[in-house]
DNA sequence: TTGAAAGCGCTAACAG
DNA sequence: CTGTTAGCGCTTTCAA
């Protein structure tokens, strides 16, 4: 009895022979039980609900975190009780303003909550994207947010076999096998179209870069291309340059255009990146915008106001489009209550539909 | 004894108590190597050497992997390996182009490595650093990297008292308690005093936006300041707009420029966002530049080379700056050799002191 | 309210 | 090269 005794203390005093091995030296949730007199379930309760204790163990317990600098571990939390606070998030490219932007409004949302982003850059790589998706998933997140709505077949098996809940960002598609929260690049593109229109402008041209790559811009370019037709019996001249979105994109856009037989009136930038690079050209060249050549564009970035004139663009919901995403999967956390309301969110492949907005400004 | 036979296999077959409880489904190491018929720490020791098991069996586990669709789960193996594959990151800003650059170096140079990044956005508040910082520590990253190399008594002491690896950035400081990676911001004031004086420059600005709020644009203008006084007996001006940094800021300084009772003849802008406004500003009014203002500034941003005429910059080495980060972390791995050479990075408050350049364009 | 017990899924000696 | 074993630190019944 006395033999049992003394090794039951002797356990509770010495690290055990795994820690000691390793050198652990981490203050566990055991350490602070035992400073507060306390069992390591009742920390573990006072932790997840304060109120759950009695007041005279909580402040002992307090006192006791306090005093050994006691850091939860996450891990063994996530394990024990196979769920996270982790939302996984994958961008195409975290240098680009507009996923930042919508990134930035997930943290922000989601400060105070407790929650974690996990993000991932694919940099435009489908197979990248894949090994990220798998990777996060191992993390048991709440969550995976993706960016855009195709993916490589065995991305596309991944997120159908996973429990984890799935939200797709910055595009609609028709049957969606997900979540989905965005908006309609193609009627970015209508609105685009119709503005130029309405101001009687005659020849027009839709400017892009990388194309090939840029499934958004290219469904811009669609929606621009096919109103257009519709609305003045001509296609639009379609200008695609290579390489990495940048301001230069714009500049070698606008020679390429007065390199063309005819003269353009207006033009589409499939975003303000590439509008700013053009119209900066254009200035150094003296040719007047928008008596000359009129300029609208997509994005709304902080600089369209500052150009001269200012920058007629359409503003995408990229704040919203990270508040929603993290919303749905929020909801479906049994543990939270919904955040923002208004909007049917039922359905595991239900559709999150935001509206987009036309600034007009010098430019055009 | 044919009980004790039952019982085992049962154990072997059936989920446990727990799992059937949780109703948790996922397939486990354990369901891989009944499928694969051997025993879960040769999976284990597959996953992590596959080169450690018999080919035969080594082709069984992975088609038995491949079968089953296993994702591996990370918090258990973090939390039985007391050690993770996480790198955390702190950055004041997501959607600042300067830390972006630098995550996303990160992440490139991290890919096919098998580390993630845990990333956190502290909106420049000292408190919610400390708050992301306690969090990040809870998943026992192999490394934190905060940004700049102040931060609140709180997170001071937290940094101090964890085991883990940290390593600040963008920012030197004398005695460094931590390993520290960056550069002098004082000597890119200096530089760039001495290249306007070196042009004959008479009187100049510093153009900085919420100073009290940046310390590093602070260090810019006082290492600016103090060259220029010393080099022309005279210490420059120093315009602070208020508010976050924007193309705006720019604008709003040269209005501020212009109502002062001297003429300037050339700025050095805290950085290349105020560059801009302030650079289009300045077309609109045509002023010229660089004849009756020069403009020199600091990030050498994407659209620095476009802007008419081109914007004089210094280039920070953001990149490296989250290459050598990254790289003093995996360093202290044991089990990861030293990516970058030639730099001695032993100490734990040792200091990377990188390059910066001074890009000449027509803005000058 | 509180505590004992039984895992969560995996890693890492250690022995064979 | 392979399997056995003993945890990693926490959550969550369940009973007291």
């Amino acid at each position: 009895m006395m033999v049992l005794k003394r090794q039951i203390t002797s356990h509770l005093n010495k690290k055990s022979k795994t820690r000691q091995r390793r050198g652990t030296n981490r203050t566990t949730m055991q350490d602070v039980a035992k400073q507060a007199q306390v069992s390591a379930s009742t920390v573990s309760l006072y932790l997840r609900d304060p109120k759950g204790v009695s007041p005279s163990k909580a402040s002992q317990i307090k006192a006791a975190i306090d005093k050994l600098n006691y850091v939860p571990n996450l891990l063994a939390g996530g394990l024990a009780a196979t769920k996270t606070r982790v939302i996984a998030v994958i961008v195409p490219s975290l240098t680009n303003a507009f996923f930042a932007q919508t990134v930035s409004a997930m943290q922000r949302y989601l400060d105070q909550k407790g929650y974690q982003l996990l993000i991932g850059d694919s940099d435009y790589d489908e197979d990248k994207e894949y090994e990220l998706a798998k990777t996060f998933l191992a993390w048991s997140p709440l969550g995976l947010v993706m960016t855009g709505a195709k993916h490589s077949d065995a991305c596309e098996r991944l997120l159908k076999s996973t429990q984890t809940k799935i939200v797709q960002t910055w595009e609609l598609t028709a049957s969606p096998d997900f979540f989905q929260v965005g908006f309609s690049h193609y009627n970015v593109g209508r609105l685009a179209a119709s503005h130029l229109f309405s101001l009687g402008k005659k020849k027009v041209a839709y400017v892009a870069a990388n194309l090939s790559f840029d499934r958004r811009a290219t469904e811009r370019g669609q929606g621009f291309c096919e109103t257009w037709d519709r609305l003045a019996k001509e296609p639009p001249t379609i200008i695609d340059i290579e390489g990495q979105v940048s301001p230069v994109s714009g500049v070698k856009a606008l020679s390429e255009l007065l390199s063309q037989a005819q003269a353009f009136d207006a033009v589409f930038c499939s975003n303000d990146i590439i509008a700013m690079g053009l119209m900066l050209e254009a200035t150094r060249r003296d040719i007047n915008i928008p008596n000359t050549l009129s300029v609208i564009s997509f994005g709304d970035l902080p600089f369209a106001e500052i150009l001269s004139p200012g920058l007629t663009t359409i503003r995408p919901p990229s704040e919203l489009i990270g508040q929603h995403a993290i919303d749905a999967i929020l909801d479906s956390d049994t543990q939270n209550p919904r955040l923002l309301q208004g909007l049917s969110k039922e359905g595991k492949n239900a559709q999150v539909d935001l509206a987009f907005e036309l600034v007009i400004r010098g430019s055009s």
